[in-house]
DNA sequence: TTTGCATTTGCAAATGATTTGCAAATTCGG
DNA sequence: CCGAATTTGCAAATCATTTGCAAATGCAAA
């Protein structure tokens, strides 16, 4: 994990990522967060460090549906499982993990009464979440 | 449904679009393959018939995973529904319609447990069909 | 068929997110 | 504290997509 050099920029961004775990953040919410608590990072920092921390699995990247641009998400490495299903709300962008039981039922049911062997990897299913519905 | 003049840069873009309907394209293959027939059509032709094909529902919109671009899907309107989920297989692009009883415990259970509400129209399960599996 | 008006088109320029080149600054093991 | 390797910041470059506007086209009514 953590790999690299530790520089003062790396752990803001790295810190707001973890205190927003629960939701998938753009690069300008970064900016701008870490922008208002006086801790200035380069957009190009942001984006290169990103695209660091993706490439270790220590974040997920995402492109949301509305408008055209990426959005992070953090993962905690240790609860990390490869079979669930991604829920992505179509207007925030979040990220929902379904990896209770319930994703054990549909694998079995669809694989039993379809024949069909899902591959949760690259699958989201789309829809609205929480907040975004209050 | 076909709202709007008939043009002839709109007939071409659409046959493309029906002759790919198994299949999701992007604006520059649109571009690139009516350019190939000798039927040239504006970039901003495209994109703005697009706009509107999706805002009627005869094509479906989505971002590619891999890249930052949009692709775009012809829907056959005769034979939707929106309330099923769709298992694509990886392997020969069969698509599954989800539509039994499952999918209801499915939306319900999503619903109440993750407060997520799932919008199957252009939710994609990938996986591995039956056939393909044998 | 001609006329009038709304819609559509094409071009070039604007946008907005993301990437890249490069020199200066920073990190950290020795 | 030194030096090599890494990281940063800036400005400019990309790339997909959008927009403004004048010219071209479609279509229905006369």
């Amino acid at each position: 994990m953590g790999s690299g050099y530790n520089t003062a920029g790396r752990n803001r961004i790295l810190g707001f990522l973890r205190e927003n775990k629960s939701r998938a953040v753009n690069v300008g919410e970064i900016l701008e967060a870490l922008k208002a608590r006086g801790n200035d990072v380069n957009i190009t920092t942001v984006y290169r460090y990103l695209e660091k921390l993706s490439a270790e699995g220590q974040v997920m990247k995402y492109v949301a549906r509305d408008g055209m641009r990426a959005v992070y998400q953090y993962v905690d490495l240790d609860h990390h499982c490869t079979e669930h299903l991604h829920l992505q709300c179509v207007k925030c962008g979040a990220i929902i993990h379904l990896d209770c039981h319930f994703m054990e039922e549909l694998s079995e049911h669809v694989l039993m009464d379809h024949g069909f062997e899902i591959q949760c990897a690259n699958s989201i299913i789309y829809g609205v979440c929480a907040d975004c519905r209050a």
